[in-house]
DNA sequence: TACTTGCTTGGAGTGCACTCCAAGGTTTTA
DNA sequence: TAAAACCTTGGAGTGCACTCCAAGCAAGTA
Protein backbone atom coordinates (compact mmCIF):
# COMPACT_ATOMS: atom_id res chain seq x y z
CA UNK A 1 0.00 0.00 0.00
CA UNK A 2 1.73 3.47 -1.42
CA UNK A 3 0.47 6.18 0.23
CA UNK A 4 1.25 8.63 -2.82
CA UNK A 5 -2.03 8.32 -4.48
CA UNK A 6 -1.76 9.43 -8.48
CA UNK A 7 -4.53 12.76 -8.86
CA UNK A 8 -5.69 13.20 -12.08
CA UNK A 9 -7.13 16.77 -13.69
CA UNK A 10 -10.15 16.80 -15.22
CA UNK A 11 -8.62 16.52 -18.66
CA UNK A 12 -6.26 13.95 -17.50
CA UNK A 13 -9.80 11.91 -17.09
CA UNK A 14 -11.18 13.00 -19.95
CA UNK A 15 -8.39 11.73 -22.29
CA UNK A 16 -8.61 8.33 -20.41
CA UNK A 17 -12.23 7.32 -20.20
CA UNK A 18 -13.01 9.36 -23.32
CA UNK A 19 -15.76 10.93 -21.21
CA UNK A 20 -15.82 14.96 -22.47
CA UNK A 21 -15.40 17.08 -18.99
CA UNK A 22 -18.71 19.03 -19.84
CA UNK A 23 -20.27 14.81 -19.11
CA UNK A 24 -17.74 14.88 -16.15
CA UNK A 25 -19.23 17.36 -14.52
CA UNK A 26 -22.62 16.60 -14.98
CA UNK A 27 -21.95 13.24 -13.51
CA UNK A 28 -20.63 15.05 -10.29
CA UNK A 29 -23.58 17.13 -10.39
CA UNK A 30 -26.15 14.59 -10.53
CA UNK A 31 -24.46 12.63 -8.14
CA UNK A 32 -23.39 9.57 -10.44
CA UNK A 33 -19.86 10.50 -8.67
CA UNK A 34 -18.99 10.22 -5.60
CA UNK A 35 -17.39 13.50 -4.38
CA UNK A 36 -14.57 14.57 -6.04
CA UNK A 37 -11.45 15.68 -4.46
CA UNK A 38 -10.47 19.31 -4.98
CA UNK A 39 -7.02 21.09 -5.13
CA UNK A 40 -6.63 24.39 -3.19
CA UNK A 41 -7.91 26.55 -5.49
CA UNK A 42 -10.95 24.15 -5.84
CA UNK A 43 -9.89 21.76 -8.99
CA UNK A 44 -10.97 18.39 -9.34
CA UNK A 45 -8.32 15.89 -9.16
CA UNK A 46 -9.68 12.35 -9.69
CA UNK A 47 -7.83 9.35 -7.79
CA UNK A 48 -7.73 6.19 -9.21
CA UNK A 49 -10.88 4.77 -7.58
CA UNK A 50 -12.75 7.82 -9.04
CA UNK A 51 -11.09 6.17 -12.30
CA UNK A 52 -12.43 2.75 -11.19
CA UNK A 53 -15.89 3.75 -10.48
CA UNK A 54 -16.10 5.45 -13.93
CA UNK A 55 -14.97 2.17 -15.52
CA UNK A 56 -17.98 0.52 -14.00
CA UNK A 57 -20.52 3.23 -14.76
CA UNK A 58 -18.89 3.10 -18.21
CA UNK A 59 -20.17 -0.96 -18.34
CA UNK A 60 -23.28 0.13 -16.45
CA UNK A 61 -23.71 2.53 -19.50
CA UNK A 62 -23.00 0.36 -21.77
CA UNK A 63 -25.96 -2.37 -20.60
CA UNK A 64 -28.31 0.79 -21.39
CA UNK A 65 -28.84 1.69 -17.93
CA UNK A 66 -30.55 4.60 -17.33
CA UNK A 67 -28.50 7.23 -16.22
CA UNK A 68 -31.60 7.73 -13.29
CA UNK A 69 -30.52 4.21 -12.44
CA UNK A 70 -27.00 4.84 -12.38
CA UNK A 71 -27.76 7.69 -10.05
CA UNK A 72 -29.98 5.21 -7.91
CA UNK A 73 -27.08 2.95 -7.58
CA UNK A 74 -24.60 5.43 -6.80
CA UNK A 75 -27.21 6.56 -4.05
CA UNK A 76 -26.89 3.09 -2.80
CA UNK A 77 -23.49 2.32 -2.64
CA UNK A 78 -23.42 5.45 -0.46
CA UNK A 79 -25.88 4.57 2.10
CA UNK A 80 -24.13 1.46 2.85
CA UNK A 81 -23.27 -2.26 3.35
CA UNK A 82 -27.02 -2.47 4.35
CA UNK A 83 -28.51 -1.73 0.66
CA UNK A 84 -26.30 -4.61 -0.78
CA UNK A 85 -29.68 -6.52 -1.23
CA UNK A 86 -31.12 -3.77 -3.51
CA UNK A 87 -27.98 -3.32 -5.33
CA UNK A 88 -27.82 -6.95 -6.13
CA UNK A 89 -31.80 -6.77 -7.04
CA UNK A 90 -31.11 -3.33 -9.37
CA UNK A 91 -28.37 -5.48 -11.34
CA UNK A 92 -30.33 -8.83 -11.73
CA UNK A 93 -32.90 -6.29 -13.21
CA UNK A 94 -30.40 -4.84 -15.79
CA UNK A 95 -29.34 -8.33 -16.70
CA UNK A 96 -32.54 -9.34 -17.66
CA UNK A 97 -33.17 -6.57 -19.46
CA UNK A 98 -29.86 -7.07 -21.14
CA UNK A 99 -30.51 -10.53 -21.84
CA UNK A 100 -33.66 -9.35 -23.54
CA UNK A 101 -31.65 -6.61 -25.78
CA UNK A 102 -29.47 -9.48 -27.01
CA UNK A 103 -31.91 -11.60 -27.67
CA UNK A 104 -33.96 -8.82 -29.70
CA UNK A 105 -30.67 -7.96 -31.31
CA UNK A 106 -30.14 -11.78 -33.17
CA UNK A 107 -33.14 -11.77 -34.00
CA UNK A 108 -32.98 -8.68 -36.12
CA UNK A 109 -29.80 -9.97 -36.71
CA UNK A 110 -31.26 -12.34 -38.75
CA UNK A 111 -33.29 -10.63 -40.62
CA UNK A 112 -30.78 -8.39 -41.76
CA UNK A 113 -29.12 -11.52 -43.00
CA UNK A 114 -31.96 -12.84 -45.07
CA UNK A 115 -32.45 -9.18 -46.49
CA UNK A 116 -28.54 -9.05 -47.47
CA UNK A 117 -28.45 -12.38 -49.03
CA UNK A 118 -31.69 -11.16 -51.22
CA UNK A 119 -29.77 -8.62 -52.41
CA UNK A 120 -26.39 -10.36 -52.82
CA UNK A 121 -28.23 -13.05 -54.78
CA UNK A 122 -28.37 -10.48 -57.86
CA UNK A 123 -31.45 -8.10 -58.56
CA UNK A 124 -33.80 -9.16 -56.04
CA UNK A 125 -35.54 -12.51 -56.71
CA UNK A 126 -39.43 -12.22 -56.41
CA UNK A 127 -41.63 -9.52 -56.41
CA UNK A 128 -42.76 -10.06 -52.70
CA UNK A 129 -39.88 -8.65 -51.46
CA UNK A 130 -39.53 -5.57 -52.96
CA UNK A 131 -38.35 -3.58 -50.30
CA UNK B 1 -54.68 -13.26 -55.97
CA UNK B 2 -57.46 -11.73 -55.00
CA UNK B 3 -59.12 -8.93 -55.99
CA UNK B 4 -60.59 -8.27 -52.17
CA UNK B 5 -57.97 -5.82 -50.67
CA UNK B 6 -57.87 -5.60 -46.60
CA UNK B 7 -57.58 -1.87 -45.81
CA UNK B 8 -56.86 -1.09 -42.07
CA UNK B 9 -57.99 2.07 -40.18
CA UNK B 10 -54.81 3.70 -38.04
CA UNK B 11 -56.48 2.29 -34.92
CA UNK B 12 -56.28 -1.18 -36.30
CA UNK B 13 -52.96 -0.66 -36.94
CA UNK B 14 -51.97 0.76 -34.25
CA UNK B 15 -52.85 -1.68 -32.49
CA UNK B 16 -51.46 -4.67 -34.36
CA UNK B 17 -48.06 -2.96 -34.74
CA UNK B 18 -48.07 -1.28 -31.10
CA UNK B 19 -47.08 2.23 -32.93
CA UNK B 20 -49.41 4.57 -31.77
CA UNK B 21 -51.19 6.81 -34.18
CA UNK B 22 -49.39 9.73 -33.51
CA UNK B 23 -46.15 7.67 -34.22
CA UNK B 24 -47.72 6.16 -37.69
CA UNK B 25 -48.61 9.85 -39.32
CA UNK B 26 -45.26 10.97 -38.13
CA UNK B 27 -43.32 8.47 -40.19
CA UNK B 28 -45.67 9.00 -42.87
CA UNK B 29 -44.85 12.67 -42.96
CA UNK B 30 -40.54 12.82 -42.56
CA UNK B 31 -40.99 9.68 -45.14
CA UNK B 32 -40.15 6.52 -44.00
CA UNK B 33 -43.69 5.01 -45.16
CA UNK B 34 -44.61 4.73 -48.66
CA UNK B 35 -47.83 7.44 -48.88
CA UNK B 36 -50.56 5.27 -47.37
CA UNK B 37 -54.03 4.74 -48.92
CA UNK B 38 -56.88 7.13 -48.42
CA UNK B 39 -60.77 6.64 -47.80
CA UNK B 40 -62.74 9.16 -50.27
CA UNK B 41 -63.20 11.73 -46.88
CA UNK B 42 -59.40 11.71 -46.19
CA UNK B 43 -58.84 9.16 -43.64
CA UNK B 44 -55.63 6.98 -43.90
CA UNK B 45 -56.48 2.90 -45.13
CA UNK B 46 -53.19 0.75 -44.61
CA UNK B 47 -53.08 -2.42 -47.15
CA UNK B 48 -51.14 -5.37 -46.20
CA UNK B 49 -48.54 -4.22 -47.87
CA UNK B 50 -48.20 -1.37 -45.60
CA UNK B 51 -47.94 -3.80 -42.89
CA UNK B 52 -45.17 -5.60 -43.81
CA UNK B 53 -43.06 -2.58 -44.73
CA UNK B 54 -44.10 -1.80 -41.10
CA UNK B 55 -42.91 -5.05 -40.02
CA UNK B 56 -39.64 -4.61 -41.72
CA UNK B 57 -38.82 -1.09 -39.87
CA UNK B 58 -39.72 -2.61 -36.60
CA UNK B 59 -36.65 -4.73 -37.31
CA UNK B 60 -34.65 -2.06 -38.34
CA UNK B 61 -35.58 -0.15 -35.42
CA UNK B 62 -35.02 -2.96 -33.14
CA UNK B 63 -31.63 -2.94 -34.82
CA UNK B 64 -30.80 0.63 -33.29
CA UNK B 65 -30.94 1.99 -36.69
CA UNK B 66 -31.48 5.31 -36.33
CA UNK B 67 -35.10 6.98 -37.84
CA UNK B 68 -32.83 9.08 -40.31
CA UNK B 69 -31.11 6.23 -41.87
CA UNK B 70 -34.55 4.27 -42.03
CA UNK B 71 -35.92 7.22 -44.05
CA UNK B 72 -32.69 7.00 -46.14
CA UNK B 73 -33.84 3.43 -46.93
CA UNK B 74 -36.70 4.11 -47.22
CA UNK B 75 -35.75 6.60 -50.18
CA UNK B 76 -33.65 4.45 -51.99
CA UNK B 77 -36.22 1.57 -51.78
CA UNK B 78 -38.27 4.28 -53.78
CA UNK B 79 -35.84 5.20 -56.16
CA UNK B 80 -36.05 1.64 -57.45
CA UNK B 81 -33.57 -1.14 -58.58
CA UNK B 82 -30.90 1.35 -59.13
CA UNK B 83 -30.35 1.31 -55.33
CA UNK B 84 -30.35 -2.13 -54.74
CA UNK B 85 -26.40 -1.54 -53.69
CA UNK B 86 -26.65 1.34 -51.66
CA UNK B 87 -29.79 -0.58 -49.66
CA UNK B 88 -27.36 -3.66 -49.48
CA UNK B 89 -24.40 -1.38 -48.25
CA UNK B 90 -26.90 0.23 -45.70
CA UNK B 91 -27.76 -2.72 -44.31
CA UNK B 92 -24.32 -4.34 -44.18
CA UNK B 93 -22.99 -1.14 -42.28
CA UNK B 94 -26.28 -1.84 -39.73
CA UNK B 95 -25.16 -5.35 -39.55
CA UNK B 96 -21.42 -4.67 -38.24
CA UNK B 97 -22.99 -1.93 -35.82
CA UNK B 98 -25.56 -4.59 -34.69
CA UNK B 99 -22.64 -7.56 -33.89
CA UNK B 100 -20.50 -4.85 -31.77
CA UNK B 101 -23.27 -3.47 -30.42
CA UNK B 102 -24.02 -7.50 -29.29
CA UNK B 103 -20.43 -7.68 -28.44
CA UNK B 104 -20.28 -4.76 -25.69
CA UNK B 105 -23.93 -6.15 -24.43
CA UNK B 106 -22.09 -9.63 -23.96
CA UNK B 107 -18.79 -7.59 -22.42
CA UNK B 108 -21.43 -6.00 -19.86
CA UNK B 109 -23.18 -9.29 -19.03
CA UNK B 110 -20.18 -10.63 -17.73
CA UNK B 111 -19.18 -7.62 -15.42
CA UNK B 112 -22.54 -8.00 -14.65
CA UNK B 113 -22.72 -11.21 -13.60
CA UNK B 114 -19.32 -10.78 -11.66
CA UNK B 115 -20.82 -8.00 -9.58
CA UNK B 116 -24.07 -10.29 -8.89
CA UNK B 117 -22.19 -13.55 -7.93
CA UNK B 118 -20.02 -10.78 -5.32
CA UNK B 119 -23.03 -9.53 -3.91
CA UNK B 120 -24.77 -12.70 -3.84
CA UNK B 121 -21.66 -14.60 -1.86
CA UNK B 122 -22.49 -12.84 1.35
CA UNK B 123 -21.05 -9.41 2.85
CA UNK B 124 -19.26 -7.99 -0.23
CA UNK B 125 -16.06 -9.95 0.01
CA UNK B 126 -12.99 -7.54 0.18
CA UNK B 127 -13.02 -4.30 0.32
CA UNK B 128 -11.39 -3.39 -2.99
CA UNK B 129 -14.91 -4.11 -4.45
CA UNK B 130 -16.66 -2.14 -2.28
CA UNK B 131 -18.88 -0.31 -5.12
C1' DT C 1 5.95 39.04 -16.09
C1' DA C 2 3.21 37.98 -20.03
C1' DC C 3 0.92 34.67 -22.36
C1' DT C 4 -1.40 30.52 -23.19
C1' DT C 5 -3.89 26.85 -21.66
C1' DG C 6 -6.85 24.89 -18.18
C1' DC C 7 -10.42 24.94 -14.82
C1' DT C 8 -14.69 26.79 -12.24
C1' DT C 9 -19.91 27.70 -12.02
C1' DG C 10 -25.11 27.90 -13.11
C1' DG C 11 -27.84 27.82 -16.64
C1' DA C 12 -29.13 27.56 -21.49
C1' DG C 13 -29.12 24.91 -25.80
C1' DT C 14 -29.08 20.58 -28.78
C1' DG C 15 -30.62 16.34 -31.11
C1' DC C 16 -33.32 12.46 -31.08
C1' DA C 17 -37.62 10.08 -31.12
C1' DC C 18 -41.48 10.59 -30.15
C1' DT C 19 -46.00 12.53 -27.90
C1' DC C 20 -49.58 15.56 -27.46
C1' DC C 21 -52.85 19.44 -28.57
C1' DA C 22 -56.69 22.16 -30.57
C1' DA C 23 -60.14 22.64 -33.72
C1' DG C 24 -62.85 20.54 -36.68
C1' DG C 25 -64.62 16.97 -40.13
C1' DT C 26 -66.18 11.62 -40.61
C1' DT C 27 -68.08 7.19 -39.50
C1' DT C 28 -70.47 3.98 -36.76
C1' DT C 29 -73.91 2.58 -33.53
C1' DA C 30 -78.35 2.96 -30.96
C1' DT D 1 -81.25 11.33 -36.41
C1' DA D 2 -78.36 11.96 -32.55
C1' DA D 3 -74.58 10.64 -29.87
C1' DA D 4 -70.28 8.51 -29.49
C1' DA D 5 -66.21 7.17 -31.35
C1' DC D 6 -62.79 8.02 -34.83
C1' DC D 7 -60.10 10.64 -37.94
C1' DT D 8 -57.59 14.93 -39.96
C1' DT D 9 -53.85 18.73 -39.81
C1' DG D 10 -49.73 21.77 -38.40
C1' DG D 11 -47.35 22.80 -34.79
C1' DA D 12 -45.99 22.72 -29.95
C1' DG D 13 -44.27 20.02 -26.02
C1' DT D 14 -41.64 16.15 -23.61
C1' DG D 15 -37.84 13.34 -21.73
C1' DC D 16 -33.40 11.82 -22.14
C1' DA D 17 -28.53 12.41 -22.24
C1' DC D 18 -25.73 15.19 -23.03
C1' DT D 19 -23.30 19.66 -24.87
C1' DC D 20 -22.17 24.23 -24.78
C1' DC D 21 -21.72 29.09 -23.06
C1' DA D 22 -20.03 33.25 -20.58
C1' DA D 23 -17.37 35.27 -17.24
C1' DG D 24 -13.74 34.79 -14.47
C1' DC D 25 -10.01 32.57 -11.63
C1' DA D 26 -5.72 29.18 -11.77
C1' DA D 27 -1.61 26.93 -13.53
C1' DG D 28 2.25 26.18 -16.47
C1' DT D 29 5.82 28.03 -19.84
C1' DA D 30 9.19 31.48 -22.35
Amino acid sequence: MSLTQTRYTISEVEARTGLTQHTLRWYERIGLMPHVDRSHSGQRRFSDKDLHWLAFVGKLRATGMSVADMVRYAELVREGEHTVDQRRELLEQTRREVRARIAELNDALAVLDFKIDMYAMGTTAGKATQQ
